[in-house]
RNA sequence: GGGCAAGUGGUGGAAUUGGCAUACACGAGAGACUUAAAAUCUCUUGGCCGUAAGGCUGUGAGGGUUCAACUCCCUCCUUGCCCACCA
């Protein structure tokens, strides 16, 4: 037979999958299986991670349809976004012929890799017919509340003229000329994902095959956590202030209240005081730093006296309000009382300004009483009550519960419940994404625009420089437009969605991409959804899976599915890195995967993939595994010329072991190992042959990883059709066990001695075995046998 | 600071979940074939001692549980990822 020539064949089989449609999914009565790897930006050229990412999940819908399963595996492309508008003004092209030609050249390199998808799905989310159905979600959820408009600090480049995503701030500038960033108040669009706070962190319960770290960041995220709210009275004005806290127990050490320089109270309690125009400054200091700048870890905490006084409750205590930026406006009410004994930044904070400290937790291990004096920092663990009335002497867990139990029933405060998770922002002041379909009317006010007029298509021609606010703004045309209600003129919003809204219901869509009457077909949907296996990136856990899940349920809410989550299983595979490092650009480490088809095929550069590291796992790339990859390819090539009429019995034996084993690694996604057996099971093959029957067996399981190598073989063998619908095959349990087994025997946890043992033979017949053994008795002499343990098939351990 | 992973030969990585540590591969070494090289095939390959048989030792460090620990428990170290003035 001839050599192998991978590039012959692979052409050849890509052809032939693209004219027989051989991975076209249809609705039908089998049993379904939705495998889906997350879809990719369309920078024109694919990285070594999208081959990790797509070649995984090739393999696994590759061995679902060998397992008979009506797999659906789609491609797409997620194509709206920043990059474009950056490359259209670097050179002078429009962001949709950049993205189309991008999309173009992505397209072929996939296709070189021979993934199975269905290309007849494909979908593109800068396509109208795509994002016409993110504007219809966006007026749904605009009508049921969701979607709403609110004044939020953006960071803000003066000079640029345009907002700033916080990765755009770099060290407190713009990205572009430097120019320090400002915090300014914009209208922004936002959605109400906190409305489903409560269902989004309940149903992570369902997601049983999720890895354990995701559900952990999403819970992070999500950071519901239960404490009190306590009503501080003003001393001046018996005006109260609510604070937040989880630490109900130290209350009676809170010795000053601080207030987050944005919060609005501020103002009244500074009026007239001799420190007003100090602490004014300090306001307007802090409202200039960006986000960014504020919330990097080392900065020093800094604060000012705000020259009025409350009262902590639960001792009439008059203590000090001061205002600081270690405090923060988003979360809690904006408020913290402060306990420098038991918390590490109100301690710092109370050293440098020479704040008043009481103990009110004594560790347990400590006599005497600990006083405030002695501290060098915060003792933030637990212990017993103290300095704390009615509540001394109780350990500082039960001490909490009763504090806030008792707050409650005298109204000194509240049993209440704070999240972290915030609204979604996602008006985005960029033309190159979905525009938001709204209209503002003189009149009417803030309206969506008519279900029948979607989509709102972005025109054509905008003036972008990059500078100077939203493009679609300056485009007249656009802006003017009719009021759906009165038909006045009217003025139409500017703003385009966040690009994640776009990849948040991208897997629905996939069922029934040609659908005119919605975002999906809900007969499609209901026999797809949900999606079986998802796998893509880490760095997707937290946004992009929680943004889907909330789609998801509002979907469910409109009773246009009747599930909770959209993807059953997920597996988040690890980078690939070189020398130790992520490859990158700017690292200028990276591998094209382009060239190593050119050299050594896609089928080696899957192979390689997926032997060379678990797919959970960071993969080192090394040039010398292609050459073994590509070694192995050959060395299973070349048994093709040396069939026997029948092979031998051992190598049968191997054969059926090796089915067992790849099957059961197949599915648990240990590719790795799968394909360490089908090595051995070569090198078997190579010492004493194969037949017919063993080698078509090898290929049939070697195929889902190296598919055009394999279908050459399989016609090679005299197969008529596609290697695809040969079925996977089967292992005879009769052939896996053998007559008899080598079992080691450890005498005192050593092994000293190997002895074959009849299979499943009972201890008796072993000892009897074990006692004509010489090299056994040498080592037992003749001291008596304390214990005889003999785990069946596996070990016998003897304790002498 | 909080959370989650991980740490095994020269290298990538295995280990049926408590049962022979290092499968499979790369690399290295030796041999066969060859005029020669490449390719291919076969063998060796954790460390130490030993001519050998064999022995001792060995999974980041230290302790513990067990007949038996890479695996479980405690303490510590290191690396990676995610979150973070979160009250």
């Amino acid at each position: 037979m001839a050599e192998y020539n991978f590039k012959e064949i692979e052409e050849k089989w890509q052809k032939y999958w693209h004219k027989n449609k051989s991975f076209k999914a249809e609705v039908s009565s089998r049993p379904k299986f939705y495998c889906l790897e997350m879809f990719p930006y369309p920078s024109g050229k694919i990285h070594m991670g999208h081959v990790r990412n797509y070649s995984i999940g090739d393999v696994y819908s590759r061995y679902k349809l060998a397992q008979g399963f009506n797999v659906l595996h789609p491609m797409g492309f997620d194509a709206f976004g920043q990059p474009a508008e950056n490359a259209a003004i670097k050179n002078k092209t429009k962001p949709g012929a950049w993205t189309h030609k991008c999309i173009e050249e992505m397209e072929t390199e996939l296709k070189k890799m021979g993934l199975s998808y269905d290309w007849d799905r494909e979908v593109s989310t800068c396509d109208p017919d795509y994002y016409r159905w993110n504007q219809w979600i966006f007026i749904k959820m605009f009508e049921k509340g969701l979607a709403y408009k609110k004044a939020s600090g953006v960071n803000w480049c003066p000079s640029c003229a345009t907002t700033l995503a916080n990765e755009e701030v770099i060290d407190g500038g713009c990205w572009r000329c430097h120019t320090k960033v400002e915090q300014k108040d914009l209208d922004q669009w936002y959605l109400k994902i906190t409305g489903y706070k409560e269902r989004l962190l309940e149903d992570l319960n369902q997601l049983k095959l999720w890895p354990e770290r995701v559900i952990a960041m999403q819970t992070n995220w999500i950071g519901k956590s239960s404490g009190c709210e306590i009503y501080f009275r003003r001393k001046d004005n018996n005006g109260v202030i609510p604070v937040f806290t989880t630490r109900a127990d130290t209350i009676f050490g809170a010795t000053y209240i601080v207030l987050a320089p944005e919060h609005p109270t501020v103002l009244e309690l500074i009026k007239g005081q001799p420190q007003e125009k100090e602490v004014l400054k300090f306001i307007d200091k802090v409202s200039q730093e960006s986000k960014v700048v504020r919330s990097s870890s080392d900065v020093k905490k800094e604060g000012i006296f705000t020259g009025s006084y409350a009262i902590n409750p639960v001792n009439n205590e008059v203590i000090p309000i001061w205002v600081a930026d270690y405090v923060l406006m988003e979360y809690g009410t904006g408020v913290i009382m402060a306990v420098p004994t038991h918390d590490q930044r109100d301690f710092l904070f109370a050293k440098e300004h020479g704040l008043a400290m009481r103990v009110v937790i004594q560790p347990f291990t400590q006599q005497c009483e600990l006083c405030a004096e002695d501290l060098s920092e915060a003792y933030e663990g637990d212990g017993r009550q103290i300095n704390s009335a009615q509540f001394n002497g109780l350990p500082n867990l039960e001490g909490k519960a009763a504090i806030a139990e008792w707050m409650e029933k005298t109204r000194i405060g509240k049993i209440q419940t704070h999240w972290r998770l915030r609204d979604w922002l996602i008006s985005r002041q960029r033309y190159w994404g979905t525009p938001i379909p709204m209209i503002y009317c003189d009149k009417c006010g803030v309206v969506s625009v008519a279900y029948e007029d979607l989509p709102v298509e972005l025109p054509k021609d905008a003036p972008f420089t990059g500078e100077g606010g939203s493009p679609l703004g300056k485009v007249k045309e656009f802006v003017d437009c009719f009021c759906p209600k009165c038909k006045a003129k009217a003025r139409r919003e500017t703003d385009t969605m966040a690009t994640f809204f776009d990849s948040s219901w991208y897997f629905l869509r996939y069922c029934s991409p040609e659908f005119t009457n919605g975002p999906f077909e809900v007969k499609d949907a209901k026999y797809w959804m949900p999606v079986d296996q998802y796998i893509g990136g880490i760095e997707h856990a937290i946004l992009h899976l929680l943004y889907s899940r909330f789609f998801t349920k509002f979907f469910k809410d409109l009773g246009m599915i009747d599930f909770d989550e959209p993807f059953t299983k997920l597996l988040t595979q690890g980078m690939v890195l070189k020398d130790g490092e992520v490859m990158s650009k700017s690292r200028g480490n990276i591998v094209d995967p382009d060239s190593m088809i050119q050299r050594y095929g896609a089928d080696t550069l899957r192979l390689f993939m997926l032997f060379a590291a678990p797919p959970e796992t960071e993969l080192e790339w090394d040039d010398r595994g292609m050459d073994g990859a590509f070694k192995f390819l050959n060395r299973v090539w070349r048994i093709q010329d040396n069939l026997k009429d029948k092979a031998d019995e051992p190598v049968v034996r191997s054969l059926h072991k090796a089915i067992k084993k790849i099957s059961e690694d197949m599915e648990a996604f240990k590719f790795n190992t799968a394909i360490a057996s089908m090595m051995e099971l070569v090198n078997a093959i190579y010492q004493s042959g194969a037949d017919k029957e063993v080698y078509s067996k090898l290929i049939i399981m070697l195929s889902p990883i190296a598919p055009h190598f394999c279908e050459e073989l399989w016609q090679n063998l005299g197969n008529q059709g596609s290697i695809i619908k040969a079925g996977w095959p089967k292992f005879d349990q009769k052939l896996l066990v053998e007559d008899t087994v080598e079992m080691p025997v450890q005498i005192n946890g050593k092994v000293r001695s190997k002895i074959s043992f009849p299979t499943n033979a009972s201890v008796e017949i072993i000892q009897a075995i074990v006692a004509k053994d010489e090299k056994v008795q040498q080592w037992i002499q003749a001291k008596p046998i304390k214990k005889f343990i003999v785990v069946p098939n596996k070990i016998v351990t003897i304790v002498v």
